[in-house]
DNA sequence: TCAAAGTCTTGCTATAGAGCAAAACTTTCT
DNA sequence: AGAAAGTTTTGCTCTATAGCAAGACTTTGA
């Protein structure tokens, strides 16, 4: 069940060589520090209440990392989908228990970090600890300008922005998930699709 | 007009302590690259447009990180009291135009420093390089609850929130623009204040 | 110290969007 | 292939909150 796919290593490469070029020999050297695994779809990375320990490469489909309240609301902030990196930055940071869960959207194949072999290479490899600048800028940089889409615009302008911006969370993700990203009920969002 | 506070280096000597100590010797070196300066209330550090060339170490006072969308509406994300740092990361990180105004809410005094430097004190001096970390860190958390917070809470629950989390953003920041960085308007925020 | 500007409160009205329930449609599993 | 489970759509109702306007209160500065 479940093939690898090919070239994953290949992708983990390219994505280093965009932040912080890095020569195949150092690039050896990292590579034991990744694990590839599978998650089916539904499954879950991390769920609410454990520690965060690993980072996760997408290599093949999507997870998403969301908040369950305590009404019951589930609050999705952020899907990962290829070739990007994800976790619970702020549980991992922390040490803390997770307010989140990690769940895969569709089949998932990802190359796994553990938090302590991260953080030992971010100390000591500098193309690690750009890459871990550039993920704490980008989340930093991604929730700031979700704080400003969110407040304040009405539902179908969230949706329009969703279109621009992230046209691949409405092609690849169930409505109902996106409803609880844009912050808007399953229903509100069905009727919206439909005003374009 | 407006004396600098004694004990200004010491604050800043202090926040390094709490994260990247430094020595005595070293936090000279340091200095220099800081400037004093001081902003009357509602005046700006910043604004829309512009791009954001320095940090501020916070002093004395406070001052107010927000957007004016394209219906007018203001959106306050952040207040910074003293010992804290603040800024426009993602305009200095970009090197894009600033989505956002810094204006003193209370009289201000600040270290400022030029982006420029800073960023080379990153790169060169590993205290630097750890406070930088941290500062991301935090902001990224920060930002991360804050889009809990907003989303799925009630007007009434975020007053409570707010109470619980931020009891200096109540006592020190007019209503007015509590409101905007809660996401409500003014007039609910008074109704809900009755209601404790 | 008093007028002017700014801020906060409160009554009233209007509305976007929540949430239930049932029907239509889609996917999954054996 | 067909039953069961899950998802999306749609009608209906209800409520939290926006936003105006007018009055009370507070701060500012000459």
């Amino acid at each position: 069940m479940a093939k690898f796919p090919p070239g994953t290593w290949d992708q983990l490469r390219d994505y280093f060589s965009k932040i912080a070029p890095i020569s195949v020999a150092e690039f050896e050297d990292l590579k034991p520090s990744f694990s590839p695994s599978y998650f089916p779809k539904n499954s879950f990375l991390l769920r609410q209440g454990e520690l965060c320990l690993s980072m996760y490469f997408v290599v093949k489909g999507s997870f998403r990392i969301f908040h369950i309240n305590d009404t019951g609301q589930e609050l999705t902030r952020y899907f990962a989908f290829e070739n990007k990196f994800g976790t619970n930055l702020t549980s991992m940071i922390e040490g803390s228990p997770s307010v989140e869960n990690l769940q895969a959207v569709e089949p998932l194949f990802v190359l796994e970090i553990k938090k302590a072999t991260f953080f030992q290479l971010v100390e000591t490899i500098p193309q690690v600890n750009k890459i871990y600048r550039n993920i704490l800028q980008n989340a930093y940089i991604t929730s700031q300008r979700r704080i400003y889409d969110l407040q304040g615009m009405t539902a179908l302008d969230r949706l329009k922005w969703l279109l621009e911006q992230y046209p691949l969370i409405l092609s690849r993700i169930p409505s109902r998930l996106v409803a609880s990203y844009l912050g808007i009920s399953q229903y509100t969002l069905s009727r919206l699709k439909s005003e374009l």
